[in-house]
DNA sequence: TCCGCTACGCTACGACTCGTATCGGAAATC
DNA sequence: GATTTCCGATACGAGTCGTAGCGTAGCGGA
């Protein structure tokens, strides 16, 4: 998977039907290039022409393949977010339990502080980002809180989450409200709080 | 009250000392003329330019009073987030309802869907902003569940808020989590699961 | 082998914004 | 009236954006 999800030239294997293909890893360097200049400097900091330098490419081939920053960043971060991955620790609450600090991990990376947010911010206005967002970041980890409800389908018995959708809002609504608007930190005792306040009722 | 907190010549009420006082009615055509362009145009889109001709002033009048456009925003913001008050409908449920759901129409305003997220993000990366937002705005909306526990206190028996400053990460990030960075709608039925999820832990 | 097609690096460009500097004049206090 | 401070207007250098034009590189098909 070069890319997350196509940038322009997606599906077809060879690209357009003759002609030059596509520099294989250009992607790569470019996604990486971002999320170094954005853990550097911030969005604003963040031109695509430092990006184009740094990956080694001319700053033309960043707008033939997205057609701008927020995009591009969507990728970058998507290919981050992707990393989070289901644990299968016993319980819900052990699934939880990590799960969160696996989250934390990542919202407390400086490219996620800075570039997360400006995301949402712009999707506001563009709704082709908003959809965006919403396909590469948001519901890839809603998915997560689906596939820890079926484990606890699977153990039968007082687990099971009654409204996956809802409890993945609350468990990243508080943690991103927590680490990124209030900018105030969450150690273990904050995770076990939370889920004393909230599996209770999440799960019958 | 001219500005929400002082942008430069706070404290003093006449200013330096004798000389000319800064015209009283600028600040609140500045951050009115602010709110009106980040709805119509965006956190982007507002120039400090733009912002300085609607309210009839000149661009350095703006400059003189905040350090650049986070700043002014963070004001901007505050005024439009201290509309909010606490509501004594009789039980924690009852004013928690009433809460969420003007929570909700405040987030649902185009100014805030851009500048909210926006505001957070720069403030990432700079220490004084974050401080300013956490102290405008965050704080002051922490104070409302606050004052709903001890409403709750005062009536006694079954209605005690436990946790209050956890309660509002998980109100505030659900609602935000959910509005501004997914992006899908908040209805009746929504806040009624929300709270059925929520409520019964957090309160004794 | 030659040709058509597409991507590439490079350079240059106009339009725009930023934040600052500078100025004479206006509006208060002493 | 003198002084002090604020105000509006204008100009400015620096930097970014997104696009266009150029010649070249690499691939498939005739």
């Amino acid at each position: 998977m070069a890319s997350v999800t196509g940038n322009g030239r997606e599906g077809s294997e060879t690209g357009g039907r003759g002609g030059r293909p596509r520099s294989a890893g250009a992607d790569a360097a470019i996604l990486a290039a971002a999320r170094a200049l954005l853990a550097e400097r911030g969005w604003d900091g963040m031109t695509l022409g430092d990006v184009a330098a740094r990956a080694g490419v001319a700053k033309t081939t960043l707008y033939r393949r997205w057609p701008g920053k927020a995009e591009l960043v969507v990728d970058a971060m998507a290919q981050l977010f992707d990393t989070l991955e289901p644990a299968d620790a016993g319980s819900v609450r052990a699934d939880a339990t990590i799960a969160i600090r696996d989250l934390i991990a990542l919202l407390g990376r400086p490219e996620t502080q800075t570039a997360f947010l400006a995301l949402a911010a712009h999707a506001a206005r563009d709704p082709g980002l908003r959809a965006a967002v919403r396909e590469k970041i948001v519901d890839r980890q809603r998915r997560l809180v689906h596939a820890g409800a079926r484990r606890a389908d699977a153990r039968g018995e007082g687990g099971r989450i009654t409204d996956p959708d809802l409890l993945f809002d609350v468990i990243a609504g508080t943690m991103v409200h927590r680490l990124l608007i209030a900018g105030e930190p969450v150690d273990d005792g904050y995770v076990e709080r939370f889920l004393d306040l909230v599996l209770p009722a999440a799960t019958r």
